[in-house]
DNA sequence: GCCAACGTTGGC
DNA sequence: GCCAACGTTGGC
């Protein structure tokens, strides 16, 4: 049984459109230095799929669809003093980052903004909109998965 | 660019 | 273990 996911980006940063222009479609979701969202990351699997949230930007709302296709590893960013996201008490014995791969599956022909999602009672219950949320990974239910799908695709 | 809401750090 | 200070997130 897979799972349903949520992950954010900033555009300007790392967008679905760089996703789907890299080596088959496919990236590392690194960078990930919150606990809460380590720990999801941690509890992906292979198949399951998530929506690509843009944050920070002019509209912010979900892009479009990408799959999970690694089992969780590591996160090497953390070992490089060099990264911006270098952090020394991550070490390769007793890593405390995670990534995962991620592949490109489907954009929206529009985005669906955030203030849509809201505005949409059946999915109330989404950590992204709760007051104050900041998560930049979180699940999804299949009923909220499958509601924002046929929002997006109206 | 502003700023509210969070999470983390570190002194005590 | 408390909590003030600080840095970050992210909508607007």
């Amino acid at each position: 049984m897979n799972a349903f996911w949520l992950m954010k980006s900033e555009p300007s940063a790392f967008s679905l459109t760089d996703l789907k222009a890299r080596k088959h479609a496919t990236d590392m979701w690194d960078g990930v230095r919150n606990y809460q969202a380590r720990n999801f990351i941690r509890s992906m699997k292979p198949g399951d799929l998530a929506f690509f949230y843009h944050s920070n930007c002019e509209i912010p709302g979900i892009i479009g669809v990408i799959e999970i296709t690694s089992m969780p590893y590591s996160d090497p960013t953390a070992f490089d003093p060099q990264s911006k996201y270098y952090d020394p008490k991550s070490t390769p014995d007793n890593p405390r980052w995670f990534v995962v791969d991620v592949t490109f599956k489907k954009v929206f022909k529009n985005i669906l903004p955030l203030k849509e999602i809201k505005s949409n009672p059946k999915i109330k219950d989404l950590p992204l909109i709760q007051k104050g949320s900041r998560l930049s990974v979180m699940p999804v239910t299949p009923k909220e998965w499958q509601q924002i799908l046929n929002m997006a695709e109206i």
